[in-house]
DNA sequence: ATATGTGCAAATCCTTTGCATAGAA
DNA sequence: TTCTATGCAAAGGATTTGCACATAT
């Protein structure tokens, strides 16, 4: 099985078929910032950061505050339709894949890829700690050129 | 392995038997805030961030200044004798222990704990894209209370 | 109406930097 | 002496916050 490799080209879709009610299921509003950020993010399999998005409507002329992109963020993620990665501790990647998955990060540009969940399996895995229980598994497997 | 705790009553070990040894031999010079920062993270296995260092020397009563604190976790990583980890985005974790390893975090408190790496075998792991190699696995094990 | 979001700028947190002084070789 | 490290305070980047205004139900 080999890696699902996602660029992060991809053209923004100009309609969202479903996505605001995606939002309301997740019980978020669809207003219209949010719909945006949702359109961009949710429409493929990638990771951005918050200044990515931002960027990204403002060069297609939309005008949303980076406060709005942070809390829209923040909020996708506490209601579970996006994922926040802590890769590097430079800044927080926004991944649309809330899918059980792992990733590869190239240690030069710090760019990142899916690894399916297939493409790992544990022999052995330490047993939890007494009295606590897993919560989720992160891995990073880091590339670099040969 | 408990770590060293650092009172007014409880001065740092004034000579770390080897240490300065152990920062020569890593080509860095062993200055007197660098000793005293190599005794209070190398002394034990453990994660602590460059705040933490800063507040047990202040509390130890040493004077070292925020920048040197950092001027010198950052050095101690890029000459090999500790590790960074970017564990939740928030703040950068110095490992005194270098060998590889994994570890648990308690998804409530941040706590880190280490994962020997006998306790993790993988069956299976994803080949490497075109051109690129491992240059290393980050594993954290999330944990919650039960 | 009434609750909820949005935008702006200022604030905050962690970390780095510039520069004059102190220390090591 | 000559190079390198340290301390301080200021700068920097990412993210959050306070608050008046706009929007949704």
């Amino acid at each position: 099985m080999s890696p699902i490799v996602v660029t992060p080209e991809h053209p923004l879709p100009c309609e969202a078929s479903g996505l605001a009610e995606r939002l309301r299921a997740a019980g978020i509003q669809p207003t219209l910032p949010r719909q945006k950020i949702a359109v961009l993010l949710l429409s493929a399999q990638q990771h951005l950061t918050a200044e990515q998005i931002l960027a990204r409507l403002q060069q297609a002329g939309e005008r949303v505050s980076k406060a709005t992109v942070y809390n829209t963020l923040n909020l996708f993620a506490a209601r579970g339709i996006i994922r926040q990665l802590a890769v590097d501790g430079e800044r927080t990647w926004f991944d649309s894949n809330t899918q059980p998955h792992f990733h590869f990060q190239d240690v030069e540009t710090g760019a990142l890829m899916d690894v399916s969940p297939e493409a790992v399996r544990f022999a052995e895995l330490p047993p939890a700690p007494e009295g606590m229980e897993y919560a989720g598994i992160e891995l990073f497997i880091r590339l670099r050129r040969v």
